[in-house]
DNA sequence: TTCTTCTTTAGAATCATTCTAATCTATTGA
DNA sequence: TCAATAGATTAGAATGATTCTAAAGAAGAA
């Protein structure tokens, strides 16, 4: 077995300066800082309110224009999924694969349910010249008042 | 086979009224007049605004705020159910049983899907003291560049 | 370097929705 | 029939998320 190691900061810099590049978009400072608090850790939903004070919080500073210009951008590089849960903010999801989600309605907390886990009958689909572009399903928690 | 004949225009009034009486709701001039719009014809999906500028057509002029007021009030009281679709506006849907929707993200339109015609497989329930509030399905429709 | 193009940003603008506080009205029971 | 009262309506201000504008800054190419 290997033992994972740290990797020195600069690779980190690399790695995000390249997923940019193949996005075709410049490897700025301001975007590298948003590619590493993005993609840093596991899989994550946020929204531009939460990535804009994370960022506040590093050394390097990002707009708030900047952060909702990088997160459009992002999705449609393909690196971001957008979710519109509620019908208030928009939600940024770092996992592009096929699944679902958990919202808890009482903290707007977002968890992924793999999307093996739901079938969606075959439904009648409408006019031709039509296509779906997708399924969203949001199973909705109520934190219950036990 | 019986005829159908349009009720008299009281008669519809009446209605509307002993509905809002039923919800526990005063029967004034603008609430009946929303009711009428709401479940006049068939199953429809609202947002505040298009409702907004139906009742502005109509004789008994209703304000922009009084239409969110009695939308959220028929929501709590289970005569309307409010979806959030895109994160921007509000949908308020006359079809409160069971069912999905059809979205298409050209028109803003939402057309019903039986709830029968989706399967959600059992999911695994989250932390105990939690209770899922509802299921919501979305298909979006792309108006296909054929 | 130097030029060009892309990027960032502060602040204003927009849009949906909610709030405030003053005015109005449906209901009720003398 | 008529206050009295609780509930309803409303204009306009406020809010919150997002987008726009236009000016200044930085990256890539030559
Ligand atoms: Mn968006
Ligand atoms: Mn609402
Ligand atoms: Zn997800
Ligand atoms: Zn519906």
């Amino acid at each position: 077995m290997t033992m994972s190691t740290t990797p020195p900061i600069d690779e980190v810099a690399r790695d995000a300066a390249a997923r940019l590049r193949a996005a075709g978009l410049r490897p700025t400072r301001q975007r590298v800082a948003l590619v590493r608090a993005l993609f840093g850790q596991g899989d994550r939903h946020v929204t531009a309110e939460q990535l804009y004070a994370e960022t506040q919080a590093l050394d390097v500073g990002v707009s708030l224009a900047t952060v909702y210009n990088t997160l459009h951008q992002f999705t449609r590089a393909g690196l971001l999924r957008e979710l519109a849960i509620g019908s208030g903010r928009s939600y940024f999801d770092t996992n592009t694969g096929h699944h679902h989600h958990f919202f808890y309605e009482g903290t707007g907390q977002l968890v992924d349910v793999p999307g093996e886990l739901v079938q969606v009958a075959s439904v009648p689909l409408p006019p031709k010249g039509t296509e779906v572009s997708g399924v969203d399903v949001i199973i909705r928690i109520k934190d219950g008042g036990c």
